[in-house]
DNA sequence: CCTTACGTTTACGTTAACGTCAACTGATAT
DNA sequence: ATATCAGTTGACGTTAACGTAAACGTAAGG
């Protein structure tokens, strides 16, 4: 199962200390199934977005029934839309991040591929260009605008 | 500065000793400028998406011109391309994380404001029907089918 | 029967990203 | 001149998410 899911054994004994699996006992081995399977697969992807176990853990105690005062659940609904609002933020980022290192992938190839290299051309010029115009623009600022010239 | 970004500035100084910023300083004090605050904007914008400080240096070090070898720099070239494809499958779990908390709400919901609320009918059906129906299909285990019936 | 190998528990170690506290240093207001 | 107050520099503390090592049980193979 660590194999398969690409994590160390010490991993799911921690996830399991934590309430957030619980394996079967077959004379003390630790056996997982598809449940078992399932909720990793929830986990990992949990992780993988940023958040931390204990966040994991209050959707998954709603899952297993832990949590039955409907105070409480709706308390927890309130958090699980402001995720909801935080993850869209975070598409945005991962497409302004993209690009970002799609162009400077693109620039670091036209200077590698440069047949008279010049190691000055390369990075004295724009390279904030677009992140600063967009900031000019938008006029973000009040503070005595620094050199916006050399970067 | 610190407050117009909502970090501390223990935050700000953490990131200058690490050498991700780089602010002026007017007789011994900071001076954040605007410079810095498009470098914040990339930093914090990583931060969301779960990179480390170290991978975001990596990213800075090209843009400050630190890293000038063409070994080094097709090197970086290939894990940029790698963090590209990762965020390629991170967006996908934000579409697969935003629509399971949604049905989770949506689920809340529908219990909450049930007249006769039932607890015991709220939590044991098919809470993990998609995720499993998924797994069943894909028929990806050899695993002894454990009891799929009562999750 | 012995050992080799794997799994378990307990407990301490580690790293990243800051928080917090103490001691100090000009700049400013009174 | 004195008090005050924000800002600076170490230095140590903290938390999350594991890593790692020690000590032990047990099932399989020769």
């Amino acid at each position: 199962m660590a194999d398969m899911l690409n994590v160390t054994p010490r991993a799911l004994r921690f996830y399991e200390d934590k309430g957030l699996i619980h394996p079967q006992r077959i004379n003390g081995q630790r056996s997982y199934g598809l449940r078992e399977r399932a909720r990793m697969d929830n986990i990992l992807r949990g992780k993988r977005l940023g958040f931390s176990l204990d966040d994991i853990r209050t959707v998954l105690d709603i899952y297993d029934g832990k949590v039955l005062s409907r105070e409480e659940l709706l308390r927890r609904k309130n958090g699980f839309e402001q995720l909801i609002e935080d993850l869209k933020t975070q598409r945005d980022d991962i497409d302004i991040v993209t690009e970002n290192l799609s162009s400077l992938c693109a620039r670091i190839d036209a200077f590698a591929n440069d047949p008279a290299r010049d190691a000055a051309t390369f990075m004295n010029a724009q390279a904030y260009d677009a992140v600063l115009r967009r900031y000019l623009d938008d006029e973000l600022f009040d503070e005595p605008a620094v050199s916006a010239a050399r970067i």
